[in-house]
DNA sequence: AGTTGTCTACCTATCGATAGATAGTATTTA
DNA sequence: TAAATACTATCTATCGATAGGTAGACAACT
């Protein structure tokens, strides 16, 4: 189930895997495409991952997993602040480092095209990671508040990367930092 | 240039290109699928649409004119209030008539593996939105900062569709309404 | 001996795209 | 007016490429 399940072989071709999924989607990947950039032939890849939506939804869940370690207890000793603004950090290594969208923000827009399983999976991401926002700011806001604001903040940063993708300007996801950020300063304040 | 030059035949094969591809992206369209939907051939396709680049540049941009006569013009008379909502019921408008997002968040995110053409068509959709969104914003904040606030804005309904589709929770959608409401008082106020 | 990982070879289905023909409708010309 | 020409919109048939997926052989390691 974690990532350190899968053989070397496996993670080459998960990596390859999710990075074409975030510059173009599910359709994006091919087996051969994945089994030439790690050099092997497409049966190989098969014999990893039986089926298109088994490989999608390895994918998403060690994506899923990845970003949940980097963010760490939503509970711990932290600021407030210091825990917004790793989720923003990590939101914008995201962007940096493949040049392309968060993984789920892509896939999440075609939600009504996946496999079943990968789309259940996407909607499991965005779950965990509204719910750790709404917990890192449970310490300021009621329960209620804190809910509806996470889900907003992850609504504000999946589409600043659209935009910082579609426009070719990386500038919007600072923009949506700042802007959020005052946001929640108002949200906590009153 | 505007959608009245086009045939009976290739509006209704852009009928269906756009619905199919505010689902899945760009690679959720066929020649054959959308012929077969329209009751003709695939060859008849390419003959309105010669490349499948044509077709989809041809679909944003349509959309991208649609959606720019609904909202009208942003320097007229109506309150401020009045033209952000109508900003946000064409986005929920979207999202309710064809249970998908908004066609260009869709590409947007795949922005790096369309053709040239058609990415073109989709950051010309954005630039347009978002600078509707400034100027109508423009009559009570300063141009630097009514830009940065339009591009909030679009980013935030952008991302509210993704996750109201991901999640399959329309709320989503209201919520991040409500909170960039107070969001553009507190600008406009302070 | 059994498991793991890869291979060759193949299948069926679909993709975007093209060639060439045809019937009907305009438009131009003698 | 009548014939010649061009255009519109479709068709059938086919192309090469690629898609996901499978069967079975083979070699290496435990």
């Amino acid at each position: 189930m974690n990532k350190n399940s899968y053989s070397p072989k496996a993670s080459q071709i998960l990596d390859v895997a999710e990075n074409h999924m975030r510059k173009g989607g599910f359709d994006a990947i091919s087996f051969r495409d994945l089994a030439t950039a790690v050099g092997v032939k497409s049966a190989s890849v098969h014999y990893h991952f039986p089926a298109k939506a088994d490989l999608g939804q390895a994918v998403v869940a060690r994506y899923r997993e990845r970003i949940m370690d980097a963010l760490g207890d939503p509970k711990d000793q932290r600021s407030m602040a210091s825990k917004l603004q790793l989720l923003f950090d990590t939101y914008a290594a995201a962007l940096k480092d493949g040049d392309s969208v968060c993984l789920c923000c892509q896939l999440g827009a075609e939600a009504r095209d996946l496999p079943e399983d990968v789309a259940a999976e996407v909607e499991r991401f965005f779950k965990n990671v509204v719910g750790w926002t709404a917990s890192a700011l449970s310490s300021s806001l009621s329960a209620s508040k804190a809910d509806k604001l996470a889900a907003h903040i992850i609504s504000a940063l999946q589409g600043a990367m659209v935009l910082a993708v579609a426009t070719d300007d990386e500038s919007h996801l600072e923009n949506t930092r700042s802007l959020l950020k005052d946001c929640v300063d108002a949200q906590v304040a009153g």
